[in-house]
DNA sequence: AGAAACTATGTAAACCGTTACATTCGCTTT
DNA sequence: AAAGCGAATGTAACGGTTTACATAGTTTCT
């Protein structure tokens, strides 16, 4: 519109008495380029004011210095700290980063297509728990897409993948190294529209430390609370009402801990004393009502996959799930992952 | 570099027997198009998997259909769902956004050059609580960028600012209501690098509120939480510790409320017995532990700044303070900011 | 019927970089 | 001195749209 546009090259180009092919090589630090000449044109660029287009030099090039960061919110507690530590780590590198919710399957098959048509939007893509299919991952490949998945995996991309069932087994664990025999589970959505795999996972993890404990399962004791504080008060209210409650409860998230510890106080209960609760996520919150956690580090964790991608983007779109990278990203993907055990678990007289 | 290119324009036009000319304006819903002809041209291009190179149309047009979104973190509890709300209204109008943090002063003062340079890079600009300065507004706007500011005000741009004056005169009021005379006060940082208005408007509504009420102010009772949990559990000590300690305090927001929670749990406290407590925020989290807040709601605002920084974009940058756009965003800016009563100041015994 | 006013379509010039290839120049090598 | 080479620079094609302007065809009006 009557969007101002700025010097062009050619304008450089006249000002310092060369060609313009002179002066994007200078600027951009490419070789065979006179000091002289190089100083001159990046004196006179700066003086004018000048910077490339980014838009024509996109379409030249076909690079956009552009990554699509696509999660299911951008508010949770989670995804957007996972956005801040991909986020920081793109701007270091020059990038800027598109954030992209997709909050449904419509909205994700919207994306998919999108992604399939408008190809050259972006440079890369990471893709957070939406559990893209198979199939769609290879159409996305097909179509020259370099992406990185976090928290499901596919054939055709790099994935950063938390070890969910670790989380989930060491959580419960922990619970039944405090003595309990009685553990509740306060799990997400077990039926989500996007099908996480995170829950099922911790589930595994909670029946596996149980199974190895030689403690039968009781499903009795299985509450969803959707991941929300809101929910997990309700599960919690559910498990105290039940016949046989739980002396302890391993909740997916911190939040749903938070509303469990709700439900405790309206009736007057509270932790480790009436019952034991392990959560997830290692909430800013947590040291404030004694919450004992499964620490995840969402933040490094979009560093990691956004390393991944610039790496992928390098190796143009190559790469080998058992290489040194991988192995790397991976190790650091679990690092740190672990159990802060705070009140709610210490104490305990199960 | 490797990357697929798609069809091009010229491959449709070709195919579907007409002008280049004749498929944009087809695709793009131009009028002075046979309607039979614009069924083939559309037909095709779907047959084809043709989408419009962005980068193309970026450079011909100069627009980018890219807002950047400029707040000092992402993952901070009201900034994440202030790009909700922004984002999720972007995206329903076909444009993409740019998440960016500016953190200091530093990177501000970085990130004000690039727009200047790379003023092409987007067509708008949602500037979320930096306090650019006036200068560097002007110079903005003199560029010919078109950006709304949120939580501070400047001559040059449309801003959507909530009345934090307010915020804090109900809050402290809500707490002289319940007849407390000896309100502390939990404040966001006094100094904080990029000089946030927010807190010294609350502190003033506070004030304002103790003036109202004949209450002389005591700064003694006035400690700083720098909008942290843990922050707020030492500004909680510090009070309990000071040789009058208050009956009430307001915290500045339900993050540090909840620090000062812990901070009461810990010494056996609790409110609204001990000391009665009211933040800001209305938190999910909040609810459960039973927090009086004050409600705001940051999606909403995101929705709002971004409706103004469409429309200042469709009016060409030109926008009038005392319109009627204004005055309903102003309007829609503090629509539901008010006291939500809970249990941490309700039936206290002052 | 002839002029005027539209409508539908086409042509070609922007938009602004990047880069393959060509050219020039000064030096070394034989 | 001729040939060969590498560094520095220039020329021009190319990327894929949008859009001002031109043209042809169709109504409408008088």
């Amino acid at each position: 519109m009557s969007r101002k546009r700025g010097p062009s090259i050619e304008d450089v180009a006249r000002e310092a008495k060369v060609s313009v092919a002179t002066v994007s090589r200078a600027l951009r630090g490419l070789p065979n380029v006179a000091v002289s000449t190089r100083a001159k044109v990046e004196a006179i660029a700066q003086e004018m004011n000048y910077q490339a287009d980014p838009s024509a030099a996109r379409l030249a090039t076909g690079e956009t210095k552009l990554v699509q960061l696509v999660t299911p919110t951008v508010d949770g507690w989670y995804f957007s700290r996972f956005l801040a530590g991909a986020i920081e780590f793109l701007n270091e590198k020059g990038y800027e980063a598109i954030a992209h919710p997709v909050a449904n399957p419509q909205e994700r098959e919207q994306f998919i297509s999108d992604m399939l048509r408008l190809e050259k939007r972006v440079d890369g893509l990471i893709i957070v728990d939406l559990n893209i299919s198979e199939d769609a991952a290879i159409e996305l490949h097909n179509a020259g897409i370099r992406a990185v998945t976090a928290g499901f995996r596919t054939q055709k991309f790099p994935a950063i993948v938390v070890d969910d069932y670790r989380v989930g087994f060491l959580a419960t664990n922990h619970l039944l190294e405090q003595g309990h025999t009685r553990v509740g589970l306060i799990s997400g959505q077990p039926n989500h529209p996007l099908a996480f795999s995170v829950p099922g996972l911790r589930l595994a993890g909670y029946t596996g430390a149980l199974a190895a404990a030689g403690i039968p399962i009781d499903t009795a004791l299985e509450q969803s609370g959707h991941f929300t504080a809101e929910g997990g008060r309700r599960a919690m209210e559910r498990l105290l009402d039940s016949a046989e409650p739980p002396t302890a409860v391993f909740a997916m998230s911190d939040e749903m801990a938070f509303g469990a510890w709700g439900a405790l106080q309206e009736r007057g209960l509270s932790w480790p004393t009436d019952v034991a609760i392990v959560g997830v996520d290692d909430h800013e919150l947590a040291p404030m009502v004694g919450l004992t956690s499964v620490r995840l580090n969402p933040r490094n964790l979009g560093g990691v996959a956004t390393d991944l991608l610039l790496q992928l983007m390098r190796d143009d779109g190559i790469f080998d799930r058992d290489d040194e990278v991988s192995r790397v990203a991976d190790e650091a993907t679990n690092e740190g992952v672990e159990i802060v055990a705070r009140r709610s678990t210490l104490g305990a007289s199960a």
